[in-house]
RNA sequence: GCUGCUGUAGCUCAGUGGUAGAGCGCGUCAUUGGUAAUGACGAGGUCGGGAGUUCAAUUCUCCCCAGCAGCACCA
């Protein structure tokens, strides 16, 4: 205490004011010098840009910024601090014998991983919610000490929690283990910290689910009871973030896939698509639009088999990498003896897969005739249809599938070439995403891992064409050291829907391995054999995700050359059937994927179904005056009013802006 | 695959130890209407599958399957 008045420190703001304080003066202390206001809502500060705890002395000159619940910081040490301590502390006391894990904060929340003697329902989660509000209401301070290593092991074994022994033991530090209590209710966390000075400072909390997680994330250690929850400063806030909850929901693409008629699922084909004519409508429209925008982008279309022998997926590594993802079909035809075994023994000995992946194949075409320098690059495309059987828990609509069909392509190419590949592919694919609306794409560039084939100086070549090409289009990226596959480095692109959710669709991956494997070559320029350098590339990645993307992006109400049903013409009064008839004949002989709607239906009941349900963007409606004038009185979705014109400029108008993109 | 929850009519869901109900949708009839649900009547279910307990199971128990949420996985 006296070296403290001794010893002055400079503290200097975030607006470049400064002043001097004892050494040891903490943040609190200072707030308070400031205004007793501030001091009132300061819930941590930034210590040289570090959060640290209120309390926490400060002993030498810094620069010092006072979090308050306003900010996006100070919301998240908020929740936090809910979590490690009225969640903890409220399980703990509701539950003795339960083991703390860990409780970080999320996006919009946080959670605690507790391992619990028996399973959780949700009515126990009512529960703990319950002793949360009444912990809060004490309204506790929050006391943190600083433990040596030996002291916070022995206070947590003491206490059973193995989970917290264990972060403790493995952690690198010695000493400086941050241990909260709130006064003398028996509860201790360890946490990084920093917290709230005191459970004053909570605002609102739900707790939302629990579910199962791995501890340390891995799957051959013990599954955690992880309980969900989100906190907020206030009720407003909180009823904000259920509203957009409910609206995810309302997009979610299964729901919208059944109710506009788009595709089912059912148990025999557990995580293959049953495609409905509309929803193949809007496949075949993608579809469509890729291969065009293939074709002008240098690209030869091919189509390889389903079902390739194994020991071409022994020959390129499959085999032994991916088996367990494929399917294996023994080459022999069943018995027909009803009693007996379906195949012999020996149907063992010669194997088929359903191919999980294209590029085997099609390193097989390439490998076809002798190939120059002149002939690169070639660039092998094809809608390939893959089948992957994946983990149960893993498929999830048309996100996750078992069956699916690639945008994918392989482009065969000198070493010299990497970077205007590269730089060509990441022009199409922004263009493409433009295209279909997806103007934020966040983009990661995956550098060498530690085992990798292929020499220093190929990958030196190969990342920096990738940079280069990523820096040419003006895609902003991140790097990750380590990341790449082992056979090369790679690019990943994620679209952010319109709701904030990001998807991998995109990759480019260069592959120095594959083309080795199954003896792909060239003849260069001084006669001698050469390998290729192979890219894989994709860019909507998987045309059943990617429609998945689409319809939830724009929450069923797909761009007009995409709809489904682009239009419907829909009949006030059965006088107008016959004129609504040539209407919709007009609409179908000008390429107009059209309805018909004569239904003995009021007009009211026809337009709620084809736009909230069927999210139709055009309505033609027609009654006595419009069959008599010839003209469509039109209603666009998503908007009330209503437009009259002429049928022949109406058709006209909608062939026009019906249009796809390319 | 792991943890938890769920599975009843085409869809969304209620319900019960004595073999089921609503709304929407579907069909028929009436109604011919002017921009987000016209009315009446009717048809429609092995209550996910299998086993067990019971006089009796859709209901209780166990096993399996699938769906959902999350985890792990997605070179």
């Amino acid at each position: 205490m006296e070296q403290k008045a001794e010893q002055q420190i400079q503290i200097t703001f975030p607006d470049g004011a400064s002043r001097e304080y004892g050494a040891g003066v903490t943040g609190m202390e200072i707030a308070e010098s400031i205004a007793k206001s501030l001091a009132k809502a300061s819930i941590a500060v930034k210590v040289d840009g570090v959060q640290r705890d209120l309390s926490d002395p400060i002993f030498e000159d810094a620069g010092l910024e006072i979090i308050k619940l306003d900010s996006d910081e100070g919301l998240e040490i908020m929740r936090h601090t809910v979590a490690a301590q009225l969640l903890a502390r409220a399980v703990k006391n509701l539950y003795p014998d339960a083991k703390l894990a860990i409780g970080p904060t999320i996006e919009n929340g946080f959670y605690y991983d507790v391992e619990f003697s028996k399973a959780l329902s949700s009515e126990d989660l009512e529960k703990i919610e319950k002793e949360m509000r009444k912990i809060s209401e004490t309204n506790a301070r929050i006391v943190k000490s600083l433990n040596s290593k030996s002291d916070a092991v022995s206070a947590f074994k003491e206490r059973g929690e193995d989970y917290k022994v264990e972060i403790v033991e493995g952690a690198d530090q010695e000493d400086d283990f941050q241990l909260y209590t709130q006064g003398d209710t028996g509860f201790v966390d360890l946490c990084r910290g920093p917290h709230l000075p005191s459970l004053k400072h909570v605002g609102v909390f739900k707790l939302m689910s629990i579910a199962g997680a791995y501890w340390r994330g891995d799957s051959s250690k013990a599954m955690l009871t992880r309980i969900y929850g989100t906190a907020w400063r206030n009720d407003k806030e909180l009823q904000e973030y259920l509203l957009q909850l409910e609206e995810a929901e309302k997009r979610d693409h299964r729901k919208l896939g059944n109710e506009m008629d788009l595709f089912h699922f059912q148990l025999e084909a557990q995580g293959s698509v049953f495609w409905h004519p509309k929803g193949f409508t809007v496949y075949n429209q993608m579809e469509a639009y890729i291969r065009r925008r293939l074709n002008h982008a240098g690209y030869d279309e091919i189509k390889t088999p389903q079902l390739i022998d194994n020991k071409l997926w022994e020959k390129s590594g499959h085999w032994g990498k991916y088996r367990e993802n494929m399917f294996v079909v023994p080459d022999e035809i069943p018995s027909g003896d009803d009693d007996g075994p379906v195949v012999s023994d020996k149907a063992f000995d010669k194997l088929m897969a359903l191919k999980p992946m294209n590029c085997p194949a099609h390193v097989q075409v390439f490998n076809q005739g002798i190939k120059s320098y002149r002939d690169l690059p070639i660039r092998l495309a094809e809608f390939g249809c893959c089948h992957r059987n994946e983990p149960h828990g893993a498929l999830h609509g048309l996100m996750r599938v078992r069956q699916f069909t690639q945008d994918d392509a392989h482009i065969f190419c000198r070493e010299d070439q990497i970077t205007d590949e590269a730089v060509m592919f990441c022009d199409l694919l922004k263009a493409i995403y433009s295209d279909l609306g997806f103007e934020d794409v966040a983009v990661a560039l995956s550098l060498r891992p530690e085992t990798r084939v292929g020499d220093d100086a190929l990958w030196d070549k190969a990342e920096e064409g990738l940079r280069k090409a990523l820096v040419k289009t003006g895609l902003e990226f991140r790097e990750d050291e380590g990341e790449g596959a082992f056979y090369g480095p790679k690019i990943d692109y994620q679209i952010r829907d319109a709701i904030g959710r990001t998807w991998q669709c995109g990759t480019l991956q260069l592959d120095f391995n594959l083309p080795e494997r199954l003896d792909a070559s060239y003849i260069g320029e001084d006669g001698a054999k050469h390998r290729p350098v192979m890219l894989h590339r994709a860019i909507l990645g998987s045309l059943e995700r990617f429609i998945g993307v689409m319809i939830e992006n724009y929450a069923g109400k797909l761009p007009l050359w995409l709809a489904p049903v682009q239009c419907v013409v829909a009949t006030i009064t059965g006088s107008a059937d016959d004129y609504a008839k040539e209407v919709y004949g007009a609409l179908k002989e000008a390429g107009i994927r059209a309805e018909l709607d004569i239904r003995n239906e009021k007009i009211n009941y026809k337009v709620r179904e084809h736009s909230a349900v069927g999210k139709v963007p055009n309505l033609f409606v027609v009654g006595a005056r419009e069959a008599e004038e010839k003209t469509v009185a039109i209603r666009r979705l998503g908007s009330k009013d209503q437009t009259v014109e002429s049928t022949d400029a109406a058709i006209a108008a909608l062939v026009e802006f019906s249009k796809p993109p390319f």
